[in-house]
DNA sequence: CGAAGGGTTGAGATCTGTCAAGGAACGTGG
DNA sequence: CCACGTTCCTTGACAGATCTCAACCCTTCG
């Protein structure tokens, strides 16, 4: 395969410029590509973890169920994103996974990783980097979920939304599509969906927010952030220095 | 130094059985030890970060203060844990430390953790898996932030410290002592100190925890994780198929 | 002895949840 | 093109959990 063709080459450049010797090593870890339906599930909470993925094509989410009957939403994994990292250093999946739309996703055993640990410095580096991106996003979600009001929640999330498409498809984001139900953010944001839908409401009266049907309008941007308390520093890390380092 | 000594060996080798060559390569990175005293922060929410750092005595807080005046605590560390590791990917602290108590913690530049990728594949799987620990703990909090309610959440943090205390010093956690104000608890709930009082007053008259001071007891384990809907599987971790594979 | 920090208790306010009914959009089959 | 069911969303009324404010108490420590 075309190294530019991968999903996961594509998304490591993103972080740092890979050498070719890289960009081989990475590519012969994609087996295979797999389509996947809407609603397929790419594996349920207790079983075992032996692989991660890369979302390709479509968006998916993972997911916990509780046992009072509620379930929480974790992460909403856009395409290029790297899925099941969590369970690394676990035999069990903590968390489902399942896709919003169709898609593609690419599945990696973990003994590929080590590989990777053995092989190439650069792709350690950048492998540790995103594993605490995600723990950054996972507590700036915490943070939102334990501090702010629904119509905080809600901002902040659409905010964070934003800012993630325009940092994969570098174009402005004052509109953009958000193929999640009320039902799905609600579970995402620990709100109950009448809520969500009250909210919504709310933030359209007041100008802030459109929405119809799977897309969202921000016409102000920066009254929303205001509004929701975001900033958007957990969002963008600054690896330079740190390989500065280690490749000189 | 002597090896056996270092706080980070100890919490290396508590993951895994450490050669003397991996040792003596944690120890090299311990620099010296710093006392610190009760409240001081080890670094600021905005500060640079260039560094991170192993608790040797003492306990910390990370924390993230908001526009709206409250706080949130993201963490409580124990002797042991490392410091810091989140902001690995970033420039700039996106947390604040602070201590707890008066303890001793040990500094380590962010580019020594290069130095292990570059030279020791078992340290470098080590560093993966603490991080994505950490990123399992953190999520299990925010289900539990989002999902339960005050007396859960109690509950199940006390439970979450019961058997975190039990793995480090491998005696039973019937009676354990909890350094942590009201207030502490409060805001890393993400519920009012007033809340808290009352949800310790319902659970101490329902027999299931009684505090006194910073001594907490739970007198039956299996009840008050039934209503907690505690399960330990997310503290356990698994390493031992993968570094199999890494070490044959 | 007084001050300060931490914990407790009560009363009222607020936010969000639950339940229930109804409406809008979409796909399917006739 | 229409009828129908399904899914998703909206709205209202009421209930419950938690917050805020305020007063008070206890312990510790200088």
């Amino acid at each position: 395969m075309n190294p530019d063709e991968s999903c996961i080459v594509r998304h490591f450049d993103q972080y740092f410029r890979l050498s070719d010797d890289d960009k081989m090593l990475l590519v012969r870890l994609e087996d295979s590509v797999s389509p996947v339906k809407a609603g397929t599930s790419l594996w349920g909470e207790r079983d075992k973890a032996y692989e991660f993925c890369t979302l390709k094509r479509g968006w998916a989410f993972s997911y916990r169920d509780l046992e009072n009957g509620s379930r929480q939403i974790l992460e909403i994994y856009l395409p290029g994103d790297i899925v099941g990292l969590r369970e690394f250093a676990f035999s069990q999946r903590l968390a489902g996974v399942q896709m919003i739309e169709d898609g593609e996703v690419c599945f990696f055993p973990h003994r590929h990783l080590i590989d990777i640990f053995r092989r190439s410095l650069t792709l350690t580096s950048i492998m540790f980097a995103i594993s605490s991106r995600q723990q950054v996003m996972i507590t700036e979600r915490l943070v939102n979920l334990a501090r702010r009001n629904a119509r905080q929640k809600l901002a902040h999330f659409l905010l964070e939304m934003c800012q993630r498409i325009k940092q994969t498809q570098s174009d402005g984001c004052e509109s953009f599509r958000l193929p999640l139900s009320q039902e799905l953010l609600a579970d995402l944001l620990g709100l109950s969906p009448v809520h969500i839908s009250r909210t919504f409401t709310a933030l359209n009266e007041d100008g802030l927010v459109f929405r119809d049907r799977h897309n969202v309008t921000i016409p102000d941007l920066e009254a929303l952030k205001h509004e929701a308390g975001f900033d958007d520093r957990y969002l963008i890390e600054n690896m330079r220095p740190l390989f500065h380092e280690a490749n000189v």
